[in-house]
RNA sequence: GGACGCUUAGCUCAGCUGGUUCAGAGCGUCUGCCUUACAAGCAGAGGGUCGGGGGUUCGAAUCCCUCAGCGUCCA
């Protein structure tokens, strides 16, 4: 068949992917052989696919792929996650799109509307892992909020509350205004900010005329202002002590008081305290206990009805005002009522919701917490002993740090989209006694509504409280534990994800894991870098420098796609995107392609003898492949997929192509291709198979469509399962072979350099003078054959007017009669001998040097003399080929 | 403020326990080639003294100290 020049991927791809689906070549189920699992991280169904999906699920098809062709049972199991916060949002837009409030919902019609909203959206990223090759097993593709991952959900909410490791508690938590739902405090995400510092003149009731000048952040608060708190050692401000101040514009009066907790030097050294607003004032307002006016509403907006209606009538006019206007308006106010002494720019650190990027509000709040203290002495230690390994091992810092400083996990969140956390109260008695006061022992945490006339709580879960079981949930291990998969499956082996959900994720499924299952939920974990523009930034939607994966797919094809991102993409580096990678990824597949359109044109004589070099070819490339095959697997064991697939780039093209196809290439005679002989030709379909297989894991697709043509292949077969073989170490006669074609393609390179200097066409047949001693004789064939060279000599003398070259210490040389430049030889020459004898001076220096010699292990000294040795034989040789150019 | 990491060719990065596999790779650059597998290609070439300074050592990109710059996480 006459294939194009060029390789298209689109015809290729989709067909390979449907053919897979087809014969499901990528389901798993338990047997006898060694279990090879993934999980993947579950994307958000609100997702759509990014670069950073691109990298990460590329690397653990990567991983699964090169597994099942080691003949593991691999199994990629897929999934998605319900993000309640970012999902519950977008159902509310689109709701709001159709003019419809959620609060004129009822939780019922509200969850339709988010269930149909998942069924739409949930699967376009599964869809999408497709596009990128991904050999996952389908038919376990699972959600968050399904039937079996739900159940293990509530099941374990159940079983921790019982256990004593889930409470319910009014704390000072983060709260999301936009969501207005309370957050944990990983979901919690500090920018820098560029704020003002606000001196605020609070006067002394005892001594009227005089103020205590105290500085905020935020002015707006004031409302809420129980105390000023002072540093008992602080002089300047020991005129206070025992005193009373009156809020400005508010007119409460409230006590200095006195605590070690303020930083003396710090602003004025006074401290306003509004305990229901800051965590900090909240201890202080537990330690002395201080009363706490809430101030804000759940939406962030100023709310007097809380304090005392005196109060309330002298400000009335900030009531119902958004925090920030309230702050600008109060700034205006106290300045012109001469309450401001003044206002200096302050940067300080701003907390944002993760998920709505809006300031937090720290906010008094009625919760359910995790005791987290149980699950960090759990979780620790398997880490530390490297039960699990982390790649780069630099996150055992990270991760140690985390869990030696926990605290408690606030699990409930304000929302419907979600777990509905299985506490139910009784109906009338919660009547009688509102939330906050029912009774904690009345509480009936279970998984099913009790009888009679309960409520449930209408808070939901935290979506990492049932990501935190994926890795067992998948299996139903929670629910049904000890079934023949959770026993197969179970740990996992690999788990690949971004190092911002260490704490959020990766930490929480040890855990779970260990509660759980007795045992980690993994044995190894591969960071991952972020993925950045050519420039390093981030990529991001606002500044558009993010390119969508499925135009690159199109235009670089899926394997160019996924060469390009594993380029440079070392464990838990960053890696900087460029389009120019995929290029490259794209002319690999072409280089490949192009390859293979060579070897199926040969036609076989089967009478034809192995020509000499061909043979010696076919001896070199067995040897180097073993050799490229055995790094290869060191390098997987640490899983530097970057630098094993750059192995794979340089066997393939340099090795390959550049020489080994180049050396058993059939000869073009008179304008006709020559056959090969049937021995070659056997040799080199077999490396051909040996490489794509090598190469697969990166490359599904197009190794899969060179694979079935390569040979006769039967319907249902694939290359996804074929196994790689083990590779040993290179023997010593295969090392000393490979060091031995070094030399060879050196005597080649040499004879191709003088060729380029001295425009000397490749068509035109030269000869080749060996000076003293041939050592690569046996490879004269294959010398010949690449270097274009009609003869080669073994001279004691080389004659009359040749450009040379050396190898090693031999001396080659090219006779060229007239053709040369005289002038250009000797200043090569020359320049070659001013560095020979800069280099030897340098060894004679240390050699000279009765400390080294003396000091230094043999076998550096030996390695000295020899390189002396050798520069001195350089050195003699060249000063004889100057002598006879100049003589000639 | 605390912890950790990074700084090696124009770019992106390798260089483990200090000594020719120690100055490397890929890309880019330059020169010549449309040589019937591939111009998405072929052949050849140039390019860094390893962030600055100091120290240990016979010997340092590699170990120690220090300064500078960058980054990440935590407060």
């Amino acid at each position: 068949m006459a294939l194009a020049t060029k390789y298209d991927p689109s015809e290729v791809e989709d067909k390979w992917y449907q053919y897979w689906t087809e014969h499901k070549v990528f389901a798993s189920r338990p047997d006898g052989r060694e279990p090879y699992t993934v999980v993947i991280p579950p994307p958000n169904v609100t997702g759509v696919l990014h670069m950073g999906h691109v990298l990460n699920e590329t690397i653990q098809d990567i991983l699964v792929r090169r597994a099942r062709m080691e003949g593991k049972n691999a199994c990629w199991v897929p999934g998605t996650d319900h993000a309640s916060i970012a999902t519950e949002a977008k159902v509310i837009k689109r709701l709001k799109e159709q003019g419809i409030n959620k609060s004129d919902l009822t939780r019922e019609e509200f969850l339709k509307h988010a269930w149909a909203w998942t069924d739409e959206h949930g699967g376009i990223i599964l869809k999408q892992l497709r596009k990128l090759g991904c050999s996952c097993d389908w038919d376990r593709t699972a959600f968050t909020m399904d039937e079996t991952r739900s159940a293990a959900v509530i099941h374990v909410f159940v079983d921790l509350y019982k256990k004593g490791l889930i409470y319910r508690g009014l704390r000072m938590v983060n709260w999301d205004p936009e969501r207005q739902t309370a957050l944990s405090d990983e979901e919690v995400i500090y920018h820098d900010e560029h704020s003002k510092f606000y001196y605020l003149k609070y006067e002394v009731v005892e001594e009227p005329g005089r103020y205590a000048i105290v500085a905020t952040t935020r002015p707006e608060t004031i409302f809420g202002d129980i105390a000023v708190c002072i540093n008992p050692k602080e002089e300047k401000n020991q005129w206070l002590r025992g005193k009373h101040v009156r809020i400005p514009l508010v007119g409460r009066e409230i006590p200095i008081i006195e605590d070690r907790y303020v930083e003396i030097g710090f602003g004025t050294g006074c401290l306003k305290v509004t305990p229901a607003h800051d965590v900090n004032d909240y201890a202080l307002g537990q330690k002395y206990n201080l009363k706490t006016y809430d101030i804000f509403t759940p939406d962030a907006h100023i709310n007097l009805d809380t304090v005392e209606p005196e109060i309330k009538r002298n400000v009335a006019k900030y009531h119902g005002m958004d925090r920030f206007d309230c702050r600008k308006e109060i700034a205006k106010d106290l300045q012109e009522a001469g309450l401001m002494d003044h206002v200096e720019d302050y940067d300080n650190k701003v907390g944002y919701s993760e998920r709505t990027n809006v300031p937090i509000e720290p906010r008094l709040s009625l919760q359910w917490f995790i005791r987290m203290q149980h699950f960090a002495d759990i979780a620790l230690p398997p880490v530390m002993d490297d039960d699990i390994k982390f790649y780069p091992v630099k996150y055992k810092n990270t991760y140690r740090n985390w869990l030696e400083n926990i605290k408690d996990w606030c699990i409930s969140r304000q929302l419907w989209w979600g777990h509905r956390i299985p506490a139910y109260y009784d109906a009338d008695l919660l009547a009688q006694t509102g939330l906050e006061n029912y009774p904690d022992d009345k509480i009936i945490v279970s998984e099913t509504k009790p009888e009679g006339n309960y409520v449930q709580d209408e808070g939901a879960l935290d979506t990492w409280f049932s990501s935190w079981l994926w890795p067992i949930s998948l299996f139903d291990g929670i629910k049904n534990p000890g079934n023949d998969e959770i026993k197969y499956y179970y740990p996992t082996s690999d788990l690949v994800t971004g190092p911002d959900i260490i704490f959020f994720w990766v930490a929480r499924m040890i855990m779970a894991g260990l509660e759980y299952m007795k045992d980690v939920p993994f044995r190894n974990v591969y960071f991952t870098g972020i993925v950045r523009d050519k420039l390093g930034r981030k990529m991001s939607k606002s500044l558009g420098n993010s390119p969508d994966p499925l135009d690159l797919i199109a235009q670089y094809g899926a394997d160019g796609v996924r060469m390009g991102m594993m380029m440079s993409a070392p464990a838990g580096n960053d890696i900087l995107f460029d389009n120019a990678l995929c290029e490259q990824g794209r002319n690999f597949n072409n280089k490949i392609w192009n390859a293979f359109r060579l070897v199926q044109s040969w036609e076989v004589d089967k009478n034809m003898a192995q020509p000499e070099a061909a043979r010696k070819a076919c001896e070199w490339f067995e040897a180097e492949i073993q050799r490229a095959g055995f790094e290869l697997q060191d390098l997987f064991s640490k899983y530097r997929l970057n630098e094993a697939l750059m192995v794979l780039y340089r066997l393939f093209w340099d090795e390959f192509s550049s020489w080994y196809l180049e050396l058993v290439k059939p000869a073009y005679i008179e304008g006709k291709v020559q056959p090969i002989d049937a021995e070659t030709y056997g040799k080199t379909l077999g490396f051909f198979e040996t490489l794509l297989k090598m190469i697969h894991p990166f490359m599904p697709f197009i190794t899969e469509e060179l694979w079935q043509n390569l040979y006769e292949r039967k319907d249902g077969e694939t290359i996804v399962w074929q196994t790689l073989p083990h590779f040993d170490e290179p023997s010593a006669a295969q090392l000393n072979l490979l060091t031995t074609f070094e030399h060879v393609k050196e005597v080649v390179t040499g004879i191709r350099a003088v060729r380029a200097q001295k425009q000397l066409s490749p068509h035109k047949a030269l000869k080749l003078q060996v000076v003293g001693e041939e050592s690569l004789q046996s490879f004269e064939a294959v010398i010949q054959r690449l270097a274009n060279i009609s003869a080669i000599e073994v001279v004691k003398e080389k004659s009359g007017i040749c450009s040379t070259f050396l190898v090693g210490t031999t001396e080659y040389a090219i006779p060229l009669g007239d053709e040369i430049d005289t002038e250009a030889e000797l200043k090569k020459l020359e320049s070659d001998l001013k560095y020979q004898e800069g280099f030897l001076a340098s060894v004679l220096k240390k050699l000279s040097n009765e400390r080294f010699v003396n000091n230094a292990p043999a076998a550096v000294v030996e390695g000295e003399r020899k390189k002396q040795a050798d520069a001195e034989a350089k050195i003699a040789t060249l000063r004889e080929g100057i002598a006879a150019l100049k003589k000639g």
